[in-house]
DNA sequence: ATTTCTTTGTGTCAATACGACACAATGATA
DNA sequence: TATCATTGTGTCGTATTGACACAAAGAAAT
């Protein structure tokens, strides 16, 4: 298993073992009570909130990286997991502290000059299910937690900017693609759905064209349940027909020419 | 300037100033007798073809690599480029005989050792204008030249791979973005920007329904001129409207929620 | 010079999709 | 038992789309 345990006397080897100048930064998208919310790690030494984020083993593709930093994190395997963007900016690392100053201040560990090289990132978002995460620190964090996405303030590094792209990237996917079948319990309401569109794009939609539309893709299946013990009428529950909705995200929905 | 001429005494020196681990392979679209082409490069000691690429200097942001590559391959600068994936299988250079030996093949330089560490690539696509570009063979090359889309046979290393999600890419841009501007010369008559399309998404467009939805676009200005020479009636002239151009290119032309 | 031919420019029409909005049904709450 | 907010369903006018018709025009054939 792959520690990073800031005390583990092995770890000269093992940053070895990593690919130099390259890591991977994760935006973890999840979605409860009507919030979209990120997971973020806060910096033991500085306090500063970070993207969970990662390097890359030598025999690893930059994939099978993404996935492991994000089992550590969430405790989940086989994630939606999209790369997004390259952010290779020279300066990246220099906007704000260094990293090597940020995880490793007031230490003298001997890969602190590791961490100093600049790092060529690659951003991934993912999709998960909020219930099912355990939101794991790693060895330079003490905290991890799910953020608000409203209440995000300065992350460390260009950290803003890729979780600005990742936005971005997400709520482009939303025009072409469906959503929602690694963001919500496996029973959810239309509104719930709804809603999770609502907050990605940022703006209200019409509950009744919304339903119209959604049901025409032909990517749900009602079922013979209401939720009850909210207020109000009791809505009928959905899931994802997952053939149908694996048809869509390959075809895509609309916009053909 | 960086050359990478192989005679070049310096270049140990310049090896060391690039990143190491890290490439770009960019797949370079061109559009010339309604054919969809891609500049390709035919390796010297193999004769394989490969899609131009190159390293990232220390001090630049990997668009700015990519964009010094092209300006070597192509002559030209400011190029429609984008980055579309990273790839990063750690069989990659393994499928296909190894880069030192494609490219130093029979000779013993320094940097064969540098060639044979693992790479990863990130992928960018181009669009740019047949008649402007001028290709020139780097450094391992011999031949640099525009090939048709369906003639390209077995390329190095994974650049199928590259190519064929290129083209994917450029296929779902082409559903939420207007395309041309790149790729056209300034005037050019609506059958010609519809054989584009056409070429880009295989398949054939009706000619009268393609007229009306890219007119209602508002990114295009008829001309008062007609292209004459051509059998038949004389098509009239149209160039892109920069303006409304760009503002389509930022807020995406259909599929909103 | 005249006719032919093929492509271009413009338009029609029905089917579908979309935005804005109305109203009855229903389950929790008062 | 009445109230109330939310849900399920539907309407209507407009815009968009796909399939197709036809006349105009310039090159090519005669």
């Amino acid at each position: 298993m792959k520690t990073e345990t800031v005390n583990d006397e092995k770890k000269t080897i093992k940053m070895k073992n990593y690919l130099q100048h390259i890591s991977l930064d994760c935006v973890v998208f999840g979605f409860h009570s009507n919030q979209l919310k990120v997971l973020l790690l806060r910096m033991k030494n500085t306090g500063t909130w970070a993207l969970p984020g990662g390097f890359v083993c030598e025999d690893e593709s930059i994939e099978v990286a993404a996935n492991r930093v994000l089992k550590e994190r969430t405790g989940l395997d086989e994630i939606f997991l999209h790369q997004f963007n390259v952010f290779s900016d020279p300066q990246r690392s220099k906007h704000n502290p260094a990293v090597s100053d940020l995880i490793l201040s007031g230490q003298t560990y001997p890969e602190k000059s590791w961490f100093d090289k600049r790092f060529i990132s690659v951003g991934f978002y993912a999709l998960v299910e909020f219930s099912q995460v355990e939101p794991q620190p790693d060895a330079f964090s003490d905290i991890c937690e799910w953020i608000n996405l409203e209440n995000i303030g300065n992350l460390m590094l260009d950290h803003n900017h890729i979780l600005q792209k990742a936005l971005e990237t997400l709520r482009m996917q939303l025009t072409f693609q469906p959503i929602g079948y690694n963001l919500l319990p496996e029973k959810f309401t239309l509104s719930e759905l709804r809603k999770l569109y609502e907050t990605i794009l940022g703006k209200e939609l019409d509950r009744r064209n919304f339903q119209r539309k959604i049901l025409a893709y032909d990517i749900l299946t009602r079922l013979e349940e209401v939720r009850l013990g909210v207020a109000h009428k009791a809505p009928v529950l959905y899931k994802f027909n997952l053939e149908n909705y694996k048809r869509a995200l390959d075809e895509g929905l609309q916009g053909r020419w």
